[in-house]
RNA sequence: GCCGAUGUAGCUCAGUUGGCCAGAGCAGCUGAUUUGUAAUCAGCUGGUCGGGGGUUCGAAUCCCUCCAUCGGCUCCA
């Protein structure tokens, strides 16, 4: 017999060699229908994995990631499956289980396009439908490679001479068999419900140098209703799309014309962004920041000094020269060196640090045509940048300053769910970063030491870092999952020495400053897009492009709308009137649509007591209020969204 | 940049195997209506069918090429 521990620190004796399913029987029928795999301390396994030693365990169902896990990875074998059947001939890259789904990689005599997946899913449903059993069966490397080898598939050959020599383990369903680590489910039967999602290419180990692959997604559930739900969630979140919002509320448009990923700010977008830049402007006045203005361009040298020209290569910088070509500029695509020029403008003592200079600094990058996407990556965009100079001891608490900066933005504007990453140098690939190691050392420990000290909870990320210092970033999802870095931090210790930025100390002698990087909003253009797609365009009161719209019942009460809004506009509240010549009905549902906060309808009873009726937008009807208890309440509303912004 | 898909009016979309002057709804304009809480009615305007080239008696439809967009990959100072 043997001990199995359970999570809550009960013990059961089983005899030798039980399985996870047999445990999970042994508690309840209905568990042993639901438990998907199961953790053998700590590490994720195979319900048919016979336990031979004492062991606490954990069975993981659906809402565990770990058996979401094995569900997507053993999808994604029996997609392999499909395909295998249906595409004789056909290679296998890789087939892992992700976030939302899985995906398999694969090298097809014939090329699989969108129109092939509702055939390759029928085939999946079908083998599903034989519930056959997964099986596990250990090899050596030798007797792996000779495998693959006979199949001629040298993705997998590839892969087996990477691992260490030792037990290879092979996963058999139906009449595939893979490489595959595990762990996955006891059958195929289990898959319910699939969907092919979309098919991409992807380059084989990830390097652009490799063949491109077609990878095909797809995501699975055991129930039918399940996928369903699925899909209507996706369904909203489509509406959500800051692209698609962007253009029915007019706040920006794109034309070929002007160039990919230069977006125009249509004038509610651009009002919308100047609301934003005036609250930081305020946050970081409080802070001790200081505006400046530097131009679009700047001489070549600045960047050859900053180490940019040199890592970026002249093929990623426009260059910009004088009529008779004596003088070459670039279009900046940071703002750093004009500000380290800022900082050299005159001597700078110990007592003046920290300095810290911000601008919202438009710059220019060169992005690949493919990667380009809506607001979020684009040609050209507004950094809500700054650079702050300061000494050594003056470092971490400039850095937890910062931090406390993008945590009041993210809390203001309602971004709850953010993921704090730490980006460190790839300790395999020195040679991408400029500086020296002891610098680096410093940088890093000074981040690690910052976060820990704010109780920040933090991913560490390897071979992330910027080539010139490590960083903390903030990353949010948009609608559909995918995360976008906004907020970043930077520690620099490279671009003080490379332009020779020096203070004089209390000992009278020359110091190098430390300079932190930093973008509480990471750009304009992608911070508005995340912002509309978390609000879904229903922007808090104090940033909406309209507040108020007054709704005259007919052309009769027009005049009295016009006196409405002009009080109000006086009292600061963003107020139009839509004097339309339609019915009450239609200018509800129009500006209900365009997301306005407030309408007021005004007719006959409303002009008599000089009162509104309101409409809060999403709710309905409110009921009669004089136009200054209207106003007030506005101002209430703003002036408390207000104070949580000075917390 | 790479793989794949898409591109018809300001917007959302129809346009059968290539065959009369390319259609609808919304928006816009004009007129009627003067309206009480999510679409009043009628008429009109609006399109180099993404650009260019080709095949054909004939191209929105087939081929080539370029551009843009979308989903990924790579990249992201």
């Amino acid at each position: 017999m043997i001990k199995i521990t359970f999570p809550d620190g009960s013990v059961r004796e089983y005899p030798k060699g039980t399985t996870g399913m047999q445990i999970a029987e042994s508690i309840s029928p209905r568990l042993a229908q639901e438990v998907l795999s199961i953790g053998i301390n700590g590490n994720t396994a195979d319900l048919m994995l016979p336990i031979e030693e004492d062991a606490s365990i954990k069975l993981y169902k659906w809402d565990d990631p770990e058996g979401k896990h094995a569900f997507w990875h053993s999808s994604s074998h029996l997609l392999a499956e499909a395909l295998e059947a249906l595409y004789p001939g056909i290679k296998f890259g890789i087939g892992p289980s992700i976030e939302n789904g899985f995906y398999y990689d694969v090298d097809s005599p014939v090329p699989i396009t969108e129109a092939d997946l509702p055939a390759i899913e029928k085939k999946m449903e079908e083998l599903a439908r034989m519930k056959s059993p997964i099986t596990r069966r250990d090899v050596t490397k030798a007797e792996a490679m000779d495998t693959y080898t006979k199949k001629g598939d040298q993705y997998k050959t590839e892969l087996i001479g990477d691992l260490a020599d030792g037990t290879i383990t092979f996963y058999t369903n139906g009449s595939f068999t893979d490489l595959c680590r595990g762990p996955h489910l006891p059958n195929t039967g289990y898959i319910k419900a699939i969907k092919l999602t979309s098919i991409a290419g992807a380059y084989w180990r990830g390097n652009e140098k490799n063949k491109m692959l077609t990878r095909i997604y797809g995501v699975s559930f055991p129930k039918k209703s399940l996928l369903d739900e699925y899909l209507v969630l996706m369904e909203e979140a489509k509406k959500r799309d800051h692209r698609k919002l962007g253009k029915e509320l007019e706040l920006f448009h794109f034309s070929p014309r002007v160039g990919q990923g230069l977006p125009l700010w249509l004038p509610k977008g651009a009002a919308l962004r100047e609301r934003l830049e005036n609250f930081l402007k305020n946050v970081q006045k409080q802070y001790g920041y200081q505006q400046v203005i530097t131009p679009h361009i700047g001489m070549k040298d600045l960047y050859v000094t900053s180490g940019h020209y040199a890592k970026y290569g002249k093929d990623s910088f426009q260059p910009i020269h004088t009529p008779d070509e004596s003088e070459e500029f670039l279009l900046k695509p940071m703002n750093c060196p004009h500000h380290c020029e800022i900082y050299r403008f005159k001597p700078r003592s110990y007592r003046d640090l920290p300095l810290r200079f911000a601008e919202f600094g438009t710059v220019y990058r060169y992005e690949q045509s493919g990667e380009l996407h809506g607001l979020t990556r684009v040609r050209g965009f507004t950094q809500d940048d700054a650079h702050i100079f300061c000494r050594p001891d003056q470092l971490k608490d400039e850095f937890k300053k910062v931090i406390d900066i993008v945590l009041y933005i993210f809390k203001t504007l309602s971004f709850g769910e953010f993921t704090a990453q730490i980006s460190l140098r790839d300790p395999e690939n020195r040679e991408k970063y400029i500086g020296s190691d002891e610098n680096w050392d410093k940088a890093e420990r000074a981040i690690i030491e910052a976060t820990e000290e704010k109780g920040l909870s933090t991913t560490v990320e390897l071979g992330e870092a910027a080539f010139y210092g490590p960083k903390l970033d903030f990353m949010v999802r948009d609608a559909i999952g995918r995360k976008w870095q906004l907020g970043t931090i930077q520690v620099d210790y490279n671009l003080p020495e490379r332009f020779d930025l020096t203070y004089t100390g209390a000992d009278d002698r020359q110091h190098r400053p430390i300079m932190i990087h930093r973008a509480p909003f990471g750009s304009m253009e992608r911070f508005v897009a995340v912002l509309l797609e978390h609000t879904g365009g229903k922007f808090p009161l104090w940033l909406a492009p309209e507040q108020a719209v007054v709704l005259p019942i007919s052309e009769k009460y027009n005049d009295y709308a016009k006196k409405v809004s002009e009080i109000l506009n006086n009292s600061d509240i963003r107020t139009q009137v839509d004097d339309r010549n339609e019915k009450i009905g239609r200018k509800i549902r129009d500006n209900e649509l365009r997301r306005v906060p407030f309408l007021l309808i005004v007719g006959e009873k409303e002009e008599q007591d000089g009162k509104v009726a309101l409409r809060i937008q999403g709710e309905g009807d409110k009921g009669a209020m004089t136009t200054d208890e209207f106003a007030e309440m506005v101002k209430d509303r703003v002036v408390k969204e207000i104070e949580t912004l000075n917390k």
